[in-house]
RNA sequence: CGCGGGGUGGAGCAGCCCGGUAGCUCGUCAGGCUCAUAACCUGAAGGUCAGAGGUUCAAAUCCUCUCCCCGCACCCA
């Protein structure tokens, strides 16, 4: 069932194993997107693409990564999607599966691997954990009245029941709050009922058994766990503490729907839930325990020895990215029922959370189509751009607005100029001075030691960053480390040295040549198709190019002089005023 | 007083936890260079750090109050 080929497999990983020592394993999940259509550049950047990066990154340091993501595809949203596409639900799913990893692999997410939450190992997860729990005693029957549609044949969640307003009399009142009045209702409160998906009036209020997990019971448990995690970032503690506080409430786990694990244990459906399946919020996040099966099985991996402390799985640091709308989710959330399982699962280490990108100040909406979506993004530009540009700029701090004009100005700036442009200026001048061929005259002075020195700095400064997840800052750091490429060009000056001194040109020109090699390694995390290139002009091949360069002396000494190389065509093409112009028009930018 | 995040030169951000000459990128201006995608390198101008009060020898940084922006809280994901 896997849509994309793992690139990471288990034969890959035995040969890390034999090479490093100091390897560590590293388990990294996504927040897993919805089914329910392609996503847009802030679902992007919210969750899929630091947590690529940070896995990129952490391959490149030898270490065993295991990045797992997958598909969320039950709930209400999903079978309405399906029958406004006039699909059964489940080939909705599939195709949409599709869709989406086909759009994770065109932007380079190394997943390896991208499961769906209505696979069958799932299901069977799923069903154990509820089982586990209720032999807890963290979970019971509840009866609760809830508005049926006779003519959907189905329970209206609050948001799809309209009517009106009991307090302002307004006639289009959701379930759950008034728009024009504002104030919060219950559906049970208004008047004239009917369904916002057929528009039918022939509602009725029903009495429906569901079983509720007894977060209550588990709120110690979950704060003494949430405390024993100091190193996790202010806003994911306060918004865990804050849950917390407020206290647990006990959460329904199942829905009257038909699509989604089914309310059974062993094969036999729980007595009175034949038609009722868990929660879309129950199952999704035990899918990233599932995924991790499906890969195991595709791959001859082993994933208890990811998830289970009795089976391997103590050393193991798992991290996970999300949106800060999923933050409790993961905090508090997941964490009861794993912990309420009082089996030996492996829990969250560091947490990495972001604010929101908005699509010029306003939200992005999969709904109202507003914003760009990852397909037609990569209509426009290839993924390297948008990936540089979202990572530089991640909204770590506070919510980052998305905006064409600052999307062409980064680009142009940053990769066209700086990085770009560098490679480009060192080929061509070779190529016209020495030939296609890397000169292996001349021996490296002080301008080679000085930038050594400010290398080795400045990589430190990077790794460190990365390895924290301080994107913005690590970018900042790569950024200044094309520059320093530069600031050297400009200090060595072979077009001026060469007059006089053809040695001494020849080695400064040895080493931007190689610079360009190192700066492939080190960019690969964000960039990684543009680093393919770099390495391609030399014929370095990518997977022991891009090994961690922890010594800028080595790296710059890896190429000896003598290796022919191919120019290369220009990196990074410029986004023209003009473009900027038909994409702000294309996409309606506010 | 529901909760959380934020308000720093024209724009986007860092610094705030652990007070001590306000830092980075873009933009602007000037100079340099000419290998390069009119790119690159250097330098300059520009901020009393939302406002008020307090603590302190000293506050963007700590405390109090006020104003403004965004998100969340029900539901949905």
């Amino acid at each position: 069932m896997p849509a994309l080929p793992s690139r990471h497999g288990a034969r890959y990983r035995l040969r890390l194993a034999h090479e490093s020592s100091s390897m560590s394993r590293i388990l990294i999940t996504s927040a897993l997107p919805y089914i329910n259509g392609i996503k847009h550049l802030g679902n992007l950047v919210g969750s899929m693409l630091p947590a690529d990066a940070y896995a990129r990154f952490q391959r490149q340091r030898g270490n065993d990564v295991l990045y797992i993501c997958a598909t969320d595809e039950h709930g209400t949203p999903a079978e309405l999607a399906a029958r406004a596409a006039g699909q059964e639900v489940a080939v909705y799913c599939r195709e949409q599966h599709e869709i989406q990893a086909k759009a994770g692999e065109a932007f380079g997410l190394s997943f390896d691997h991208f499961g769906r939450s209505s696979n069958a190992p799932n299901h069977r997860l799923t069903q154990h954990f509820a089982h586990v729990l209720e032999g807890q005693g963290l979970i019971e029957e509840r009866a609760d009245k809830q508005i049926y549609s006779v003519d959907d044949e189905r329970y209206l969640p609050d948001r799809y029941v309209e009517g009106t307003c009991p307090h302002c009399g307004y006639e289009k009142a959701r379930g759950d709050q008034c728009d024009n009045c504002g104030r919060l209702l219950d559906p049970t409160d208004l008047k004239d009922p009917y369904s916002s998906i057929s528009g039918s009036h022939n509602v009725e209020l029903r009495e429906t058994k569901h079983l509720y997990l007894l977060q209550s019971k588990m709120q110690d448990r979950i704060a003494e766990w949430v405390d024993s995690k100091p190193e996790w970032p202010a806003l994911t503690k306060s918004i865990a503490k804050k849950w917390l506080k407020e206290g647990l409430r006990d959460r329904s786990i199942t829905r009257d729907l038909k699509w989604g694990v089914p309310v059974a244990y062993d094969g036999a459906a729980r007595d009175g839930f034949e038609n009722k399946v868990f929660y879309v919020w129950f199952d999704a996040p035990i899918a990233y325990i599932a995924a991790t099966e499906e890969w195991a099985s595709d791959n001859d991996g082993d994933w208890r020895s990811w998830w289970r402390k009795d089976e391997g799985a103590d050393d193991v640091k798992y991290v996970q990215f999300m949106g800060k709308d999923n933050v409790a989710f993961h905090t508090v959330s997941f964490p009861a029922t794993i912990l309420g399982s009082e089996e030996p699962w492996k829990t969250v280490d560091a947490l990495k959370s972001l604010n929101w990108l908005t699509w010029y100040g306003g939200k992005f909406s999969t709904s109202e189509n507003r914003g760009i979506f990852m397909d037609q993004a990569l209509d426009l530009l290839p993924a390297d751009y948008w990936r540089w540009h979202l990572m530089s700029n991640a909204p770590e701090s506070d919510d980052a607005s998305f905006t064409l004009e600052g999307f062409a100005s980064v680009v142009n700036k940053d990769l066209a100029d700086v990085l770009g442009n560098f490679v480009n200026r060192i080929t061509r001048f070779c190529k016209a001075r020495f030939g296609e061929e890397v000169p292996s005259e001349g021996a490296y002075g002080e301008a080679e030691t000085a930038l050594t020195e400010e290398l080795d700095k400045r990589i430190a400064a990077y790794a460190g960053y990365l390895e924290e997840m301080e994107f913005r800052k690590a970018f900042a750091e790569l950024r200044a480390i094309w520059v320093a490429g530069n600031e050297y060009l400009q200090i060595a000056a072979p077009w001026t040295t060469i007059k006089e001194d053809r040695e001494k040109a020849a080695a400064s020109v040895r080493c931007a040549l190689n610079l360009i090699v190192l700066f492939a390694a080190l960019s690969r995390p964000v960039i990684p198709f543009t680093a393919d290139k770099m390495f391609a002009v030399f014929g370095v091949d990518p997977e022991t190019g891009s090994r961690w360069p922890d010594d800028a002396g080595k790296a710059l000494a890896r190429l000896k002089g003598g290796e022919a190389f191919t120019l290369p065509e220009v990196l990074f093409a410029k986004i023209e005023d003009e473009q900027v112009e038909m994409w702000r028009a294309r996409f309606n930018a506010a």
